[in-house]
RNA sequence: GCGCCUGUAGCUCAGUUGGAUAGAGCAACGGACUUCUAAUCCGUAGGUCGCAGGUUCGAAUCCUGCCAGGCGUGCCA
């Protein structure tokens, strides 16, 4: 619909052109916006004073000339308006609006679904957490974030695929099977020292005994050398079937586990350092490889081989996001916690050195969670076993609640999660407000099936009965949707979804605190069943996009 | 030091990418259950959009400089 009308200016514009009643040129970027002030029309452009200064005239004059050139072929305005400064506002016939309702119905659950994104093939990898400790708070608002973009993308028609990669071998493997084998050596009494930088966490303890119960005391006389791999590997695959439930219980679900260890075994990252070396991006120096991000705008260069041959995670993972592009993707998306924001230029340098352009990557860094209880900040590390886990919210405050929380904020802002708080508000979070809105809807139809009232079909419905004010407010929430999914899809910013669930909901409320849905009338009942049942429609699908139930009774 | 992010009501945050009178929730105060669910609704109150300049018809939004907080600045991941 927006774009029947934004073809009507342009039209308009380019008549005026023609006729000489306009300045010839460029045609500037027009902007479509729903006012927020009901006076205002349902849409509104700016058009007319951005032309004011190549036009030379008043802004109002200008708006002037291009009203009178508005030719509405189609027959969906109602009438034109010039207003305040110079504003062209759009007033549309009502039964524009009230035919989206009727479309609404009809599609049901596709209601939504857009071809933005048709036959363009997108992958979201989003939080490949490391194996070696479980996930906490943080990992999981990544972890709603990524779920919910990808959802949304799916909805408007990409081909999503999400992935989450494991860094199953390195640095921070070794560290983890030597605190292992170090927990395990203490579970048989001996007396070792723990180092400072090991994996302090209760559950390192843990998977050391389940080592003894299992495997006896067969790693006791054996050097540490050759059996820290071992150990590491043993420790990550119980750690990543930990993370895997906890997903599950997260509602969270990745359709590919890309393994570093394959790459590896595929020869990949070598092939692909001798690509970059046939490029001429890659010279050696004191002993190391470096690969020469700086050509691309990163302020150093940035080591791929360090100087005792073992390659680095950056190596690695040139090699994984070349072979995500050799997979057919268009578009790769990362989410990364904002701690690794440092990394950035140099991974979209080695897209670059790559040869694939830069805007076919994004990263989106999603903040990280600062954890309180009461009023005292908890520390969150891995590595000092300080954290509160994503199981342990999980089940203080519920799915449902926890992830919409989490979609409340922009991804960059930084989120404060306190415990008490969480807890304390379960009751009055904003999730139950829109939810309870959807199952009042739903006990509507409940009371329409006890006095034999049938659930209207498109046809039978005369919508023009809709005439309230928040009757068209609502309408027009449910018609603008699918537009409104795409403009989630195209800024990448899932979290506005919540605001848009809070309004719906919030009108909806109103209007059911204040007019009843099944009256005498029956015309009337029928006309505001289809207008609920849509709401409804919009309410499950948001929330399922969301990874949100939607409860029919609460 | 340099780089990235953030700064909006007492608190937690939105703000449709530069629009018209800056919005919610929580907390406070006053009202509404004989009705399709009161996890709701209606009303009152609450603001120097960190500060100072700049850009233009128009700035919370863009540019510059400060101030404050967070993160980063490894041959770690």
């Amino acid at each position: 619909m927006k774009k029947g009308v934004s073809g009507i200016i342009m039209q308009a514009i380019k008549r005026g052109r023609k006729r000489g009643e306009l300045v010839d040129g460029l045609l500037p970027p027009l902007t479509l916006e729903y006012p927020k002030e009901e006076i205002y029309g349902d849409y509104a452009t700016n058009i007319a004073m951005v032309m004011a200064s190549y036009e030379k005239r008043p802004p109002r004059e200008v708006a002037e000339t291009i009203v009178k050139l508005i030719e509405d072929e189609a027959g969906i305005i109602e009438r034109v308006e010039v207003a305040g400064p110079g504003f062209i506002n759009f007033f549309l016939k009502e039964d524009y609006w009230r035919h989206f309702l009727l479309e609404a119905a009809r599609e049901g659950e596709r209601y939504g679904e857009g071809e933005l994104g048709k036959g363009k093939k997108v992958l979201v990898e989003f939080l490949s957490a490391n194996p070696t400790g479980p996930l906490h708070i943080g990992h999981g608002r990544i972890a709603a974030f990524g779920d919910a973009l990808a959802n949304i993308l799916e909805k408007v028609g990409y081909e999503v695929e999400r992935e989450y990669y494991i860094n199953d071998i390195g640095t921070q493997m070794q560290l983890l099977g030597r605190s292992v084998y170090l927990r395990y050596l203490q579970e048989w009494g001996k007396e070792v020292e723990f180092p400072a930088d090991g994996y302090q966490g209760e559950y390192v303890k843990e998977i050391a005994r389940q080592v003894k119960g299992k495997e006896g005391n067969k790693y006791i006389t054996l050097p540490e050398r050759e059996i820290v791999d071992t150990l590491g590997q043993k420790a990550s695959e119980t750690i990543l079937r930990w993370i895997k439930d906890d997903l599950k219980g997260f509602r969270i679900r990745f359709n590919s586990w890309y393994r570093e260890r394959d790459l590896y075994r595929g020869g990949l990252v070598p092939q692909i350092l001798e690509e970059l070396r046939g490029r001429d991006y890659i010279y050696e120096e004191e002993g190391a490889f470096w690969f020469k991000s700086t050509l691309f705008g990163d302020e150093k260069d940035r080591v791929v081989v360090r100087a005792n041959g073992a390659t680095t995670y950056f190596a690695s993972d040139i090699a994984y996001h070349k072979d995500k592009y050799d997979r057919g993707y268009n578009f790769l998306i990362d989410i990364w916690g904002a701690d690794h924001h440092g990394y950035i230029p140099r991974m979209e340098a080695a897209i670059q050195a790559l040869g694939y352009d830069k805007i076919s990557f994004k990263v989106i860094l999603v903040q990280l969670v600062n954890l309180w209880r009461g009023g005292e900040q908890v520390s969150m590390s891995t590595r000092t076993g300080e954290f509160t886990t994503l199981q342990e919210v999980m089940g203080e405050v519920g799915v449902d609640a926890c992830r919409y929380f989490f979609m409340l904020r922009r991804a960059d802002s930084p989120l404060d999660f306190d415990l008490e708080l969480a807890k304390r508000e379960a009751a009055e979070n904003p999730v139950y407000y829109v939810q309870y809105a959807h199952a009042r809807i739903a006990s509507i139809f409940k009371k329409a099936a006890k006095q034999v009232i049938k659930v209207p079909t498109f046809d039978e419905v005369d919508t023009s009965l809709l005439r309230l004010p928040e009757e068209r407010w609502l309408v027009k929430q449910v018609a603008i949707f699918p537009e409104f999914l795409e403009g989630l899809a195209v800024s990448l910013e899932p979290h506005r979804l919540t605001s848009y669930l809070q309004d719906l909901a919030g009108v909806f409320h109103g209007y059911y605190n204040k007019h009843r849905v099944i009256s005498e009338d029956k015309e009337m009942t029928k006309a505001r069943l289809l207008l609920v049942k849509t709401i409804k429609g919009v309410l499950q699908s948001s929330l399922g996009l969301l990874g949100i139930t939607a409860p029919e009774e609460m």
